[in-house]
DNA sequence: TCAAAAGTGTTAAGTTTACACCCATGA
DNA sequence: TCATGGGTGTAAACTTAACACTTTTGA
């Protein structure tokens, strides 16, 4: 069979990328909705998306879609997966692959966020959404679980500059369930890539409390977490 | 804007599924991988693929090219995830959905195989593959591994009726190392669901070894696994 | 002076690991 | 009778979980 055969005579998709976007403020978990001003489904919640191109890979999709709703470069991001159900769209046959990102919420552009009608929302009250972002939440949401648990990712949803206090709500907010305070430091302190540093953060209590940074270095060396 | 502008105006891809298909055949793990006797890329070793059609899902294509090459209905399949580099297929651009399979080699149409030109080969002597098939099997293995360490999917690759040595042996070959025989059997007796059946193996050795049989719908119950 | 968050060790319970010999059978 | 794989328990090491009080400081 000659090569020009082999692919023509198969049909072609519009292919699109969902973004799962996570922040993490005021020891909640967060996820970044549109409600969307635009058919089809306007008015209706949803997550970012839009559609590969011909230039770029799917995963530059998603970061492209990301980039454009918040301005953020170099994000931490994983894809979920592909959803290929034939009905998933009610518009067009559409196959779209989701993707998590993990965004300190200090940092994403404010403005960009308002322009596309997109707010955030505790993850514990999410609204209904349309088509199947549901499902891709869950999915995200599983292995962000999973993936925090295993790999020092969830670092990505602090300031590089952190209290151990804020650390143990983040880790509380991710799994779902409260943590002993002093097992929770015992552990921290055999990780040595959780450095400790000079500041103090004197916002959010009067004694105020020590700052610690994450070593990408020592983890490296290291690869020992465990929380 | 209306709902047909939304979608008009952008690309459509072919989009691929690719198998990668996991036998467990005289104590190793194996992928069933194909000589291509066809065009692109003759003659060289690949996952066993095929186009998304209009009328299906990806997860029902999936199924419908493992059911081409194997026979099989009804196989332990999970999504391994969306392969979209621009680049990847040296064809066309083709953005591909990989999926594992797990199945039991004592099941399949041997002549449905041959007859795709397919072969059993060992996991830990895979030869060079086509495209970036390779990424995609490493990825599978891990999702694999994972998988099996957290719930009884292992047991898909086993005959219903199994002896512990078998089981011990599938195990080690997942997670590529060996394990202390009463420890392992510890472990099993925890886990309810491995019932012992009447059955005795005398295939493998002289004494025989008692056969046991996975029931799901104690599993179900106590959802208890660890090995 | 007191409310609010920061910080700090010990012990018991549970889990994991290491380890060696006898059994049954067919060739 | 012996080679081969089947089958069995205990103790030490390690890990995890439970638990309560003192410190600092700004209002």
């Amino acid at each position: 069979m000659p090569v020009q055969n082999f692919y023509r005579g198969n049909p072609r998709f519009y292919v699109a990328v969902d973004c799962i976007i996570f922040g993490f403020n005021n020891g909640k978990l967060n996820l970044l909705l549109l409600k969307r001003n635009f058919e089809p489904s306007k008015g209706k919640w949803s997550l970012m998306g839009g559609f590969v191109q011909t230039d770029e890979s799917v995963d530059d999709a998603a970061k492209r879609v990301l980039r454009q709703l918040t301005g953020l470069e170099e994000v931490y991001m994983e894809q979920v997966g592909a959803f290929g159900d034939v009905e998933r769209d009610t518009g067009e046959r559409v196959i779209s692959v989701a993707y998590y990102a993990l965004i300190n919420i200090d940092g994403y552009d404010r403005e960009q966020v308002q322009s596309h009608n997109a707010y955030w929302t505790d993850i514990n009250e999410l609204p209904k959404l349309i088509f199947d972002h549901k499902d891709m939440v869950e999915k995200a949401r599983d292995m962000m679980k999973r993936n925090a648990s295993s790999k020092p990712t969830g670092f990505n949803l602090l300031p590089k500059l952190f209290t151990l206090t804020q650390l143990q709500t983040l880790y509380e907010a991710i799994y779902g369930e409260t943590m002993d305070k002093r097992n929770f430091r015992k552990r921290v302190s055999d990780m040595e890539f959780i450095e400790l540093t000079d500041e103090i953060d004197k916002t959010r209590s009067k004694r105020g409390a020590r700052m610690y940074r994450m070593n990408d270095d020592i983890y490296r060396k290291t690869r020992k977490f465990k929380i």
